[in-house]
DNA sequence: CTGGGTGCAAAGTATTTGCATGAAC
DNA sequence: GTTCATGCAAATACTTTGCACCCAG
């Protein structure tokens, strides 16, 4: 478990009972588009409104304490930031996983045709996770 | 110079004036958001819709004509179809480039690690380019 | 106390749909 | 002639904004 609130003070936003809840959600599933987090912020909050939540969501993007993560063919999702890392989507359940590759040799043939200045790589494999095949 | 009718055709899309502009246009420029498409068209076709252009942009979509590119930061941009590529995403000037890069080493190294079965690989990197440098 | 967050309602933006007309085949 | 695309208007979906009230610090 996180502590949600420590980590909000950390990235200078103030500690309320949503944003404390927006994290848990969060840290418990890894990754949430906008629905299903309101969906679910519903249940302990039954007058919580879309506006917050989108207030919220783009608050900690702006201090990079999220990730929005744009996934072919979907709606975008949210994750807590953390070491850069690839996603596998499912096609089949829809479950994303995080995943830890090394990128250097990728970047190191990328060098070899182009001078392009790399800051940052965003890496997507679509297809089917162990449970689905 | 691509022959838009003919490439239409194969995909079972009737050949209009509209379409041929579209295909034209990505021709030409590689990859484009829906606005700057519609705004090229409007000088072509000043009467036409923007449901024009979504609702061919989705069909074309459909028959795997049309990719769409979700890059982080930006709006969606549409390609036309061809080989697996990754994206060079310049923060600077915003252009997109297109490089073709082996990603078998990649998809090893994910092997290695887990069972998931890779369909595609979305590969998008963010930085400055040559002349932005 | 003070600044900033919340929820509501309204506005703004993006995308889709239904339909009458017209063009492609 | 039949099928399907176009453009318009309306509907829907998505996201942001303004404001009165309230809570965190």
């Amino acid at each position: 478990m996180v502590n949600s609130s420590i980590l909000l003070k950390e990235y200078d936003l103030k500690v309320t009972p949503q944003r404390v809840a927006i994290v848990d959600e969060l840290y418990k599933h890894g990754h949430m588009n906008i629905d299903e987090l309101y969906k679910n912020l519903l249940e302990k909050f039954p007058s919580i409104s879309l506006a917050t939540i989108y207030k919220n969501i783009n608050a900690m993007v702006d201090k990079i304490f999220l990730n929005e993560v744009k996934i072919p063919e979907t709606k975008s999702v949210y994750e807590l930031a953390k070491e850069e890392h690839s996603h596998l989507v499912c096609q089949s359940c829809g479950k994303i996983e995080d995943i830890v590759l090394d990128t250097t040799l990728l970047q190191n043939s990328l060098k070899g045709v182009s001078n392009f200045k790399v800051e940052s790589t965003e890496l997507v494999f679509s297809g089917v996770c162990q449970n689905c095949q």
